[in-house]
DNA sequence: TGTTAGCACTCTAATAATTTGAGTGCTAAC
DNA sequence: GTTAGCACTCAAATTATTAGAGTGCTAACA
């Protein structure tokens, strides 16, 4: 697939630049004009050549030529200029310090969304294996119990139990003891129903309201609902004339909206990953039909060994490629700095005497 | 402005009835031909009494007529024949019982905007007027303490707070207790600075740490960050021709992204509404412009004494009142009994022995 | 052998011209 | 008060026309 030479990969550069600023196929005399000093023949005879080898194509006989998903992938992999670290590294931004994943992944994904003017998307990191880190249920009043789990990364998760009546002092503290014994350092995975069973045995208190507790807390875990994806900036998409008509703009925003099949597509990213974490996709690349006319760009951040999340955007092909790769570097680096390498800091702020 | 004859009511029904069904402009053949026996000459007089009282106008010269909002409010308050109370109730349907305030209202939300097929919204309940039931603060690792409060109608917020050390377990009992005796009952304006700095001085614990977690403690009951809409069919806009020109789309789908707009616009709504609990937005009614072609329908539900939140939808103008209205009834009801009235009953399933 | 000027050809997009038909208002008769 | 009839209006759809960007190919040139 390398058998390009120098002078067409200029040339190729050259239209798909082109096309990502003007979004007009670009024509042979464009490309003569302003790049080289070749006549247009020649370069019609070149572009020729690429259409044969399949990184350009004519909408139409006499229109000029876009690039192919080949001529994407090819630019992204080969030509693509990065931009400068320096520039990029300058825009540093602080994150306000909070109490709440959820609120921290909403700033980081409305700034991306911001910087890139593209759909973009954050999955909370996955809490298929992170750890059980402390667990605690209350007496809430008679008729409700409280379970609260906090994951490794300080994931908090809860649940209201409603029960009969409440659980006695001694039985709440027993049972307290009990799940942080036998919880702590578990994953979602490791908790199943033998090792409830197995609890209940050990609690020694043979009620019918120990096992539903118990159960509840469990549940409370492996709960992964408010896991969930955030978006910001679905109207991006009616920014690019290629997807803004009514039927695809309406899928892809439905898309943004459902979440789930997003979520599911990221996850299986989160796989694939190579070192950097940063994933291109082309057109058809990405398994979602909805997107075949989107490309989309995914970094995985990791928050602690194996607490993994995705960061990404979706956008038009013509996509600004070289700007969103580093504006996902720089989030994913600022995300993760931001919740393990701060100094700690006091939360509540003191303006205040 | 009720100066029109039975006749004139009902051609002026007639209309609104056919444009909302067709959205088309209706002319005077079509109601002459299958609603009364009238010939469309006398038809046509009656229209331009209608049309010079200021209920219906003519897109241009030569086209039928379509309601005014003035039109479309008499229809809402005057003409509009409510569904069979029988009917609508049938369609009971219960509510995923769960521990998560939040998980009901996305569930609830999702309904409304399939029943109706509208962009759907609902606010969670205020917390301004609701009152703390129980607070605990509990150490999870050496340089973490979480915060967990419940309120009325059991919303649970939480909050990890970074600290320098634990605190000792001494020091967190008392706090615990002085906490739950100090908070409980009040509202999220009773709690200010002095409240805190006086339980402070209660506490006698005199480090810095105590009033660091006890300030966030006071934050954690009035942050409303996580007290959202929640929303759902916002590309429904795309199925009504009159909303789904990209600007107007991208707007109406824009606001509903940012939600921070609707949520004020719903929050006064809560106060003007009548012992109903139900109000009929048409048009420039509501205070954002980018709905001026849109009529809001909402409802206020109350789930405890002063614990009030809103569900409504957004749609064209050209909207299917009767149904909206009895899906509000119903949902409102049904969402009430679900948090206040039910039974209690077991919350994890019992299909695993 | 690679490059280039030139020209006929193609096809889209924009503009203009034409047609169609639904609907009105008005008048005069019932 | 109601209605038939007719001239008139205007949006929307259809068709024709034009303009222009871009191509492929050929033949000449260095």
């Amino acid at each position: 697939m390398e058998q390009l030479d120098e002078r067409k990969e200029i040339i190729l550069n050259a239209i798909i630049q082109n096309y990502l600023e003007t979004g007009e196929p670009v024509g042979s005399r464009t490309i003569s004009k302003s790049y080289l000093n070749l006549s247009s023949a020649t370069i019609r005879n070149e572009m020729a050549d690429l259409e044969e080898l399949g990184y350009i194509v004519q909408p139409h006989t006499s229109a000029g030529r876009i690039p192919t998903d080949m001529g994407y992938r090819f630019y992204v992999d080969h030509l693509m200029a990065e931009k400068d670290k320096e520039v990029s590294q300058m825009q540093e931004l602080m994150f306000e310090k909070t109490g709440k994943m959820e609120k921290l992944l909403k700033q980081v994904v409305k700034v991306l969304a911001n910087n890139t003017q593209y759909a973009s998307m954050i999955l909370a990191p996955s809490v298929i294996s992170n750890k059980v880190k402390f667990v605690q249920i209350s007496n809430v009043d008679d008729n409700h119990v409280l379970s609260v789990v906090v994951m490794e990364g300080n994931l908090v998760k809860n649940r209201v139990i409603e029960v009969e009546k409440p659980l006695d002092n001694e039985t709440m503290l027993k049972l307290n003891m009990l799940l942080n014994t036998n919880l702590n350092g578990l994953t979602v995975n490791d908790i199943n129903l033998s090792l409830i069973s197995n609890m209940k045995d050990q609690a020694g208190v043979h009620e019918e309201i120990v096992e539903q507790v118990l159960k509840s807390v469990a549940d409370t875990i492996t709960d992964d609902e408010d896991l969930e994806v955030y978006t910001s900036g679905a109207t991006n998409f009616f920014k690019y004339p290629e997807l803004s008509d009514s039927e695809k703009a309406k899928d892809l925003i439905n898309a943004f909206e459902e979440k789930k099949p997003l979520a599911e597509f990221i996850q299986d990213v989160e796989n694939e990953s190579d070192e950097t974490g940063i994933q291109v996709y082309i057109g058809n690349d990405s398994s979602i039909k909805t997107m075949k006319d989107c490309s989309v760009v995914t970094a995985t951040y990791e928050l602690g060994e194996g607490v993994k999340g995705t960061i990404g955007i979706i956008g038009p092909k013509r996509m600004d490629y070289a700007n969103v790769l580093d504006n996902l570097k720089n989030l994913k680096s600022q995300l993760e700095k931001a919740v393990n390498g701060s100094p700690a800091t006091d939360i509540v702020d003191s303006d205040s005497s």
